[in-house]
DNA sequence: GCCGTTTTCGGCCCGACTGTTTTCAGTCG
């Protein structure tokens, strides 16, 4: 699939032109149809064949003539020309913070700076003084910059940034200055992986916050500190954002702090259409000689005067905007599902396998946490570097979950597995022990490197197993460490409907599996799914709110999850026809 | 380069902070 080859293309084509000088909104349309193309579900390849390219948003004629060339040669003739006037690696100098495409230009057309290195060369040795707005300051953030970058700014997982921003809050929260305190940006919308922390808070005082806040214990450096808005970097290597504003602003720009950058553009519009203005500072009447505000207390009232309803911050995203702004279908927002709907989850482990905790422990623990029930899905035997179970152990492991449940009132541990797909497709037990189980889940753990046609046949024919219930973390993402196995996740989503077979979000923050576009792609589908957390432990559990914000931001609804069902409700729904 | 119930041309989102300047350009989100 090349969706994301030609995503970064159009990214890298954009910074080039950038650098150029060119049009500003010639720029902004190769960014924003590599936004468009990098979030479709399905193969762009696809949309090729059908003719429907056109139907991607800011994909227009040039656009699409770009993508058939590159489909069929693997190269773009554009590219390798603006590649020819300025190389490749000057893309590399413009990743550095600080350094945009104009400092970017000054460097390779006065000092010939074509890379990293030659850049933090000159800027040691003085060179860079000569240029003309270059002083000292510049070339210390210079330097610093390109330390950032070789330190690597990798992502951090939605579980990750989730901790870090509550200890922030934590401490500033307990401030009498601090009115109202949120979190902003991705964090807020829930994404899977968070570049920066961005928090925004509502107080009379900003001053007195922002100081508390540049001296926390786990700043490293400011990296900025000014009247309303200072940003640092903590000794994790993390980037948090303060953003202090007045409590009757406070809406207005919580609305503009979350983003996403391409949904706030898409409000802006609409208002300009209904001579109105959108600004961190409300929503304002422009048909005045004077701006009169109409919004900005609240994010509801801002919706209000704009005629949208109350968006949950998780569906402020390119997947389904469209929707979101269609002014002809009014469309009504789902009620997207909640995390008091989980009533139970099927996949957690045990010391059977490489959990931390006996069935005994995992169970109580769902039981506080309000569940009705728990299947306790071990790895099977062929995965032995998790301990995986034998035959002979599951007749124990029952007899356990038996005895256990004998003790039970409303509360039920269901008898199942993780079993391991082989590379042909084939199940790790055998017909008679899969029936014995309460729920069969299918998952990949080994041969990620078959072609995707293999890998697409294997989840097929374990979807048309008679046994399996789910497949557990369908695509095997490993956020920043391993990218999903490649293979036609349309096909396999088929295959999961055809045999009434669940998709599961996996609510483990490494794993993140299904993400959001697979979901919303999937829903569409027919596809149903199941929350669970893949606990080893049970402090695991805990997991499950990044799940539910991922089915959130999947537009799905309680109906749409198979665990908001009671136990029966439950196992009726994994019933084959 | 895209787009259209203001449609084939003329628009295309808005503001804070920094570092360099003496009023603003560049960068960032």
């Amino acid at each position: 699939m090349k969706n994301k080859d030609i995503s970064n293309l159009f990214t890298r084509m954009g910074t080039l032109l950038q650098i150029k000088g060119e049009n500003v909104f010639k720029v902004r349309a190769y960014f924003k149809a590599a936004d468009n193309i990098n979030s479709l579900s399905e193969d762009i390849a696809i949309f090729r064949d059908e003719k429907r390219l056109g139907d991607i948003p800011g994909v227009g004629k040039t656009l699409q003539e770009k993508i058939g060339e590159y489909l069929d040669t693997g190269k773009l003739t554009a590219y390798d020309k603006l590649t020819k006037e300025i190389p490749e690696t000057v893309l590399d100098v413009i990743s550095i913070p600080s350094v945009g495409p104009k400092k970017a230009k000054l460097f390779f057309d006065e000092l010939k700076v074509k890379d990293i290195d030659m850049l933090e060369k000159l800027a040691k040795n003085g060179k860079l003084l000569s240029l003309e707005g270059i002083k000292s300051k510049t070339i210390e953030n210079v330097l610093k910059g390109i330390r950032i970058v070789r330190e690597g700014n990798n992502r951090m997982n939605l579980g990750a940034a989730t901790m870090c921003a509550e200890e922030i809050l934590e401490q500033l929260k307990v401030l009498k200055e601090v009115k109202q305190i949120s979190v902003a940006g991705s964090l807020r919308r829930g994404r899977e992986t968070i570049g920066d922390i961005d928090i925004l808070v509502a107080s009379s005082d900003a001053q007195k916050v922002m100081d508390v806040f540049v001296s926390l214990p786990e700043v490293r450096s400011i990296n900025a500190h000014g009247e309303t808005k200072s940003s640092v970097m903590t000794n994790k290597n993390i980037q948090v954002d303060l953003r202090v504003v007045d409590s009757n602003n406070f809406g207005a720009a919580l609305l503009y702090f979350t983003g996403s950058k391409n949904f706030n553009i898409k409000l802006r519009q609409l208002a300009i259409k209904s001579k109105m203005k959108v600004s961190e500072y409300g929503i304002f009447d422009t048909s005045l000689k004077k701006e009169k505000c109409l919004a900005s207390k609240t994010e509801k009232e801002c919706f209000k005067v704009l005629g949208l309803a109350n968006i949950p911050p998780e569906l402020r995203e390119d997947i389904g905007m469209e929707t979101l702004f269609d002014e002809k279908k009014k469309v009504k927002l789902p009620a997207l599902i909640e995390q008091k709907d989980i009533q139970g989850e099927i996949h957690v482990h045990s010391t059977w396998s490489d959990g931390r905790h006996s069935i005994k422990e995992m169970a109580e623990a769902a039981r506080k946490r309000g569940y009705s029930y728990l299947a306790i899905s071990d790895h099977s035997y062929k995965l032995r570097i998790a301990r995986g179970v034998s035959p002979a152990d599951l007749i124990k492991k029952k007899k356990e979950i038996d005895s256990l449940n004998k003790t039970f009132k409303n509360f039920r541990i269901l008898f199942g597995s993780e079993v391991e797909i082989d590379s042909e497709g084939n199940l790790d037990y055998n017909d008679k022990i899969l029936s014995e189980f309460d729920i069969v889940i299918g998952a990949i753990h080994t041969g990620f490197e078959q072609s995707s046609k293999q890998l697409t046949q294997r989840l097929i024919k374990a979807c048309q197993n008679k046994h399996v219930n789910m497949i557990a973390h369908p695509t095997g993402v490993h956020l920043g460490k391993r990218d999903p196995y490649d293979f036609d996740f349309k096909a396999v989503c088929q295959a999961a409907v055809d045999n009434n077979v669940c998709l599961e979000i996996n609510s483990f923050p490494i794993r993140l599996d299904l993400n959001s576009s697979n979901i919303y792609f999937a829903r569409e589908m027919g596809v149903k799914f199941v929350i669970n957390t893949d606990s080893h432990h049970i402090n695991h559990l805990n997991h499950m709110r990044y799940g539910v914000t991922l089915a959130r931001r999947g537009w799905l609804t309680k109906k749409d999850v198979v665990n908001t069902k009671d136990v029966g409700g439950l196992l009726k729904s994994f019933k084959k026809s």
